[in-house]
DNA sequence: GCCATTAGTTACATATTTGTAAGTACCGTA
DNA sequence: TACGGTACTTACAAATATGTAACTAATGGC
């Protein structure tokens, strides 16, 4: 999230993942909390000391990192007030309120699958969460 | 992906996260390389050779890793004949199945969505690659 | 015995992401 | 002049994910 070496094996198989139009998708989607910023501005906009206050266990650093990059990837529009102290809103935009329908399918497969692979796979629900 | 410390933060995090069927869902698909499989398998079966042909890019290590955990969370079923040479066949469970759908939607949202983002912010394409 | 084949595994190195803690800038108010 | 509030930024450390290269095991065919 920071600097990337331009020209190591990991990012030059970035370009292998992106050139699919899913896997775009899914990579604008992917950093750890992007999602449940996305899921909380749906509904209206926020201040960054809003979404702190909301989001207590996100480090300001992570917050500001994430929104940045909803920004730059089209997802979120940042709006800063010049006064004193400052005063800036976050919103969505058009781009990611399309999302909209496609994040209701996703969490009702992971409402409807979670409890399934517990049972399935036999294993505790503390061991599985660990895993990736 | 290999072994993960119990008690540091990222990891008690987690817990933050998969808590919402959403983040649920996105992280079991949200490995490097598994979007790329899930796709391809959606089609047929493969064998482990089969898709290292197909994806030469992804290491062999890397391919078992991601197998290995879409295995785990009941997305792949692995099934081992006892050959000389060894043959092992990779297939999509019904859980998978179901991502079908909305990966067609994602797709849509991708494909849709990547040429706006280049005239929106005015960077190019390369440089928007190199982001998150 | 030696080699090829398949599906891995192992030890190690590198890259990237995330977290911690402290510091910055602005200005109005006390 | 010191202090508080907001929205950050910076330097650093820890954790995780990915990549590289070499090695394993079993067995049929030469």
């Amino acid at each position: 999230m920071a600097t990337r070496k331009e020209n190591s094996t990991y990012t030059r198989n970035e370009k292998c993942i992106i050139e699919c139009d899913l896997t775009y998708a899914v990579n604008k989607i992917g950093g750890r909390w992007k999602i449940l910023i996305l899921s909380k501005l749906e509904s209206k906009k926020f201040r960054f000391s809003e979404l702190k206050k909301e989001f207590s266990f996100i480090t300001e650093r992570m917050l500001t990192l994430q929104l940045r990059a909803l920004e730059q990837d089209g997802l979120v529009k940042r709006t800063v007030y010049a006064e004193v102290p400052p005063r800036v809103e976050y919103e969505l935009t058009e781009m990611a309120l399309a999302f909209g329908p496609i994040f209701k399918q996703l969490s009702d497969w992971g409402g409807k699958h979670r409890n399934l692979t517990k049972q399935d796979s036999k294993i505790s629900p503390s061991e599985a969460r660990g895993k990736l």
